[in-house]
RNA sequence: GGGCCCAUAGCUCAGUGGCAGAGCGCCGCCUUUGCAAGGCGGAGGCCCUGGGUUCAAAUCCCAGUGGGUCCA
């Protein structure tokens, strides 16, 4: 088993006087130009030594840092790239949010089957590390918002020449190396405080050598050497566990602060005041933060002190408040009164940012994805906001840091954040109702609120604890939050997953996997449905077989089109094919019947079905076009189904979308139709795709490999495997049929195409035409009739309510046949009355009026009773119909003083009802 | 993608299988008045939709629709 030793031997420090030395303090293992240095230089090993004293020659601000630092690696021969979109699942489907620079070029360009934009190449790249969030503003150092300033180089073995998107090694360790000491020295660091700490990389099956640069106590830089992947056999063992061997690839993955390096320039005390001086002022300001000097210097040596910690949660941070409280000679309580205002501060700047970044970015707030997150981070921020008394308007926060930043849809940006900070204060409103029910409650008994209210609050209603706590205050109800409580709601989250069922998958793959890629067709030629094709291997199912042909004209499955449908005939057998799936390059076609082995067929596609689904596809294309006009540019494709008959297109929107919005987004489109635009598809490498069009052209799924199919539909241009009609024009037209929210954020249109919206407008003019014959009107007068109508019917229904009831009272006076009996002195009226349950009650009620006891039966529906009972007398109703009940066959019950019941057994009925008089004397003596 | 919660009068919500309710708002009358208000009466309900269980469903079960919320 080797160790990593030997891999940080580099030239670089050999030939410049370096030392390898061991921390006294951890036990690391460094590199230093200093041969009498002790420790490492990382805390808690050493303390900051820039605090008030800066470790470059030049104060920095943000961006002539990032300037500084891409210039410097363009004069050295990197190309500089523009940074990647925040919302990293725009161009990879494993992760949410950009979280290190790396994201941007995996998987595809790490494992060499896309070659990288440029090789080396450099960047400043926008990160969100939403695992920090509540460290922010407390440590001093912690943002969730970040750029990562980086250097790649992409290499390959030689030994292993073409297999992959690059060859050969651009740079490697001693290089690297020797960029990071050179920019330092070039921003006037000292090089004797400089040390190179040896701390091996792991991640996401990963690993290889990596370097820490610390200098005067802060970690400037991480260069990682991504040279091993996950590997059994392997020869490396690493930190976690797993043996690693070398990859044909190796990698340079090289992360520098920007918001560090801007710091170390400045050697304010906390990273916030480097890096948003104006905000930071702004919300001080806005708070109204002042200290007197006194307690600007207390805050000041405080935040100096709580940077030094080394703190990774925020209970260290409670704990560690108290050592620097001794420290400074103040008591724990005035110190957390002075710098909490602050702490929240520093956070809502860091956060506003990153707001700044998902929105800019186009992000839309959702209860899914990194909508969801950029939610989370919202409210959390209001929370802030509220907390610290800053009472400018959190768009207007989010706008300074989108205005620093340099997005050009501002406008959106706020208009989203208006929108969402009101459905949060609706939340609210609803959620703080609730509480003050179950505080009342609670209070009332005298009893603390219990724990799983509170999880239900905050799963089911988003509400935290501590909102409940001050709204319980008020109330006077206790409320204990347990220290698990979060551990609690993730309980409620652990239910197990469906387990899917890929055997059948795995076995396909193997018995495809000698099976050449079937050549495609429908690619050359979208227009053409007939061909030729020789049967490769045909695999028996449960129901039909799986015809697999060297080539194939037939469309299978694929980016929300459906598979076409059509037939293969050989000499003697014609099957019918129902289904067509791709797997590994491999095209399945489901056919009812076996054209053999070995057989030429000739294949036939459904013309018809094909034409329908083409015009679906580019009308998708269309409306998604017309909707970004309309909506703005942030609209996105959230999910995409074509039918015969229509089709649909989910996109991602903050609001519901109006009846004006949905007549423009169809005019347009059907001018779109009308300009009868040419509709072409091109093969293209990828970069040059995402170079010239964006990651938006991504808004059905990411294709793999080096090139990418791109669909251009008018002005419009989309990485897209499906099929096309040709022009625009022979989309013929497109007719929008409904909108719908399907979820939190999300917006489905529905539409159909060509002769399928002729017939979807047939379809509702029929059902408009059959609802006024029905009426007997001219369609436009159906509404005002219907409404009519309906209030008529409504008039009539309490019409006949009434009639009922003063039918009831005339039976119950006399008029009616029920015969009255003497129950020990009380009239009780049997009567059997063939009506609906509101007809019987209502006889009964007005006899209960006149102080008799009504026993009514039905024989309408069943045998059905109705027995009440005026108060005065002491017979329990409910007894009454339960034995009467019992009688037909069936049961009954209520209050002692009106209840009902019945059985199916009519027949019956008339012998229940004779006995009545008797029951009712037997359960007025009981 | 998954979990949980909710849907009843114009609004906010009660209603644990047995007659559809409260507060606010609305209308009318009365009292009082500087304003705020107070008293009495009234109108206003496809209890989200569709199935099921039951003698009986706003209520229980299933499915759907709509909304909310938490998590990945």
């Amino acid at each position: 088993m080797s160790d990593l030793e030997e891999e940080y031997r580099l030239d670089y420090f050999a030939e410049n006087g370096f030392h390898r030395l061991e921390c006294q303090s951890c036990g690391a293992a460094f590199w230093t130009r200093d041969e009498s240095r002790e420790t490492c230089g990382e805390p808690p090993c050493a303390e900051y030594g820039f605090i008030d004293d800066p470790g470059f020659e030049e104060e920095h601000t943000l961006e002539e840092m990032r300037e500084a630092f891409l210039s410097f690696f363009e004069e050295r021969d990197h190309e500089r790239i523009d940074p990647y979109p925040i919302a990293a699942n725009r161009w990879r489907d494993d992760v949410l949010l950009t979280q290190a620079s790396i994201y941007d070029f995996q998987p595809l360009v790490t494992s060499g089957t896309t070659p990288p934009p440029a090789n080396p190449l450099t960047i400043s790249q926008p990160c969100i590390r939403m695992q920090d969030i509540d460290n922010v503003g407390k440590t001093g150092r912690h943002t969730m918002a970040f750029e990562m300033m980086a250097h790649h180089a992409f290499n390959a073995r030689e030994e292993v020449d073409d297999e992959y998107a690059y060859e050969g090694e651009v740079y490697w360790k001693s290089e690297t190396v020797q960029y990071c000491d050179e920019l330092l020295a070039e921003l006037g660091a000292d090089p004797e405080g400089v040390t190179y700490i040896e701390d091996p990389w792991v991640g996401g099956g990963n690993a290889g050598p990596a370097i820490e640069v610390i200098y005067k106590g802060l970690e400037l830089a991480t260069l990682v050497f991504m040279s091993l992947e996950q590997d059994p056999e392997g020869d490396y063992e690493m930190k976690d566990g797993n043996t690693y061997s070398k990859m044909d690839t190796y990698v340079v993955d090289t992360g520098y602060g920007l918001e560090r390096w801007t710091w170390m320039s400045q050697g304010t005390p906390t990273v916030y005041e480097a890096v948003y001086p104006e905000m930071i002022d702004f919300l001080k300001d806005n708070a109204g933060i002042e200290y007197t000097d006194e307690e600007a210097a207390i805050v000041h040596d405080a935040a100096r002190m709580s940077g030094n910690l080394d703190i990774d949660d925020v209970d260290d941070v409670e704990a560690a408040r108290g050592d620097i409280a001794d420290e400074l000679g103040v008591d724990v309580d005035e110190l957390r009164e002075l710098v909490e205002p602050l702490e929240d501060i520093y956070a809502i700047a860091d956060h506003c940012r990153a707001l700044a970044y998902m929105f800019g970015d186009e992000i839309v707030p959702s209860n899914v994805g990194t909508g969801y997150l950029a939610r989370f981070v919202l409210r959390k921020t209001k929370r802030l906001c509220d907390n610290a008394g800053v009472d400018a308007p959190l768009d207007e926060l989010v706008d300074m840091q989108a205005d620093r930043l340099g997005y050009e849809n501002r406008d959106t940006i706020r208009d989203v954040v208006r929108t969402e900070v009101e459905k949060y204060r609706e939340t609210l409103e609803r959620g703080s109702r609730r509480v003050e029910q179950l505080a009342e409650e609670y209070a009332g008994r005298d009893e603390p609120i219990p724990t799983d209210d509170l999880v239900e609050l905050y799963d089911s209603h988003g509400i935290q604890p501590d909102m409940v706590e001050e709204i319980a205050e008020d109330y006077g109800a206790a409320v204990d939050v347990p220290d698990d409580f979060h551990a609690q709601v993730v309980e409620r989250h652990t239910e197990s997953a469906d387990e899917t069922d890929e055997e059948e998958a795995d076995l396909d793959r193997e018995r495809l996997a000698d099976l050449p890629e079937t050549e495609r067709l429908y690619y050359e030629d979208q227009n053409r449905l007939e061909f030729e094709a020789m049967v490769l291997e045909v695999i028996e199912r449960e129901e039909g077989y799986d015809v697999v042909l060297d080539q194939t004209m037939f469309y299978p499955e694929g980016g929300g089109q459906p598979a076409d449908h059509g037939t293969l005939s050989a000499e003697d057998v014609t099957a019918n094919v129902t289904d067509v799936q791709r797997v590994d390059g491999v095209v399945l076609h489901r056919a009812d019947e076996d054209p053999g082995t070995g057989e030429f067929v000739r294949g036939q596609v459904d013309g018809t079905r094909r034409r329908r689904l083409m015009r679906h596809h580019t009308a998708t294309h269309i409306v998604g076009h017309a909707a970004r006009q309309v909506l703005g540019e942030h609209i996105r494709q959230a999910g995409a189904q074509k039918h015969v008959d229509s089709a649909r297109l989910d996109v991602k929107h903050y609001e519901s979308i109006t009846r004006e919005q949905v007549e423009k987004i169809e005019r347009i489109a059907n001018e779109m139709v009308m300009d009868n635009a040419p509709v072409s598809q091109e093969w293209i490498d990828r970069n040059e795709a995402e170079a010239e069009h964006g990651f938006d052209i991504y808004q059905g799924g990411i294709p793999g490999g080096e090139q990418i199919r791109l669909i251009h539909t008018d002005e419009d241009t989309q990485a897209c495997g499906g099929t096309h009609v040709s022009r625009t024009g022979d989309v013929g037209a497109i007719k929008l049929l409904g909108t719908e929210r399907i979820q939190d954020g999300v917006v489905r249109l529905t539409y159909a195409a060509g002769d399928a919206a002729i017939e979807a407008t047939q379809r509702t003019e029929r059902a408009l035409d059959e609802a006024a014959d029905v009426l007997d009107v001219a369609p436009e007068e159906v509404p005002e009739t219907a409404r009519r109508f309906f209030d008529e019917w409504k008039e009539r229904g309490k019409q006949i309510e009434d009639l009922k009831e003063e039918l009831a009272a005339v039976r119950a006076s006399g008029g009616g046949a029920g015969e009255e009996v003497d129950v020990d002195g009380t009239t009780a009226v049997v009567q059997r009355l063939d009506a609906d349950m509101d007809e019987l009650r209502a006889t009964a009620n007005a006899l209960v009026e006149e102080e008799k006891v009504a026993v009514i039966g039905s024989g309408a529906d069943g045998a059905k009773f109705v027995v009440a009972v005026p108060d005065s007398v002491s017979i329990n109703a409910g007894d009454v119909v339960g034995e009467l009940a019992g009688r037909v066959g069936g049961g009954g019950g209520g209050p002692p003083d009106f209840a009902q019941g019945g059985g199916p057994d009519t027949d019956a009925l008339a012998d229940a009802l004779e006995d009545a008089p008797d029951i009712l004397r037997q359960l007025q003596n009981a």
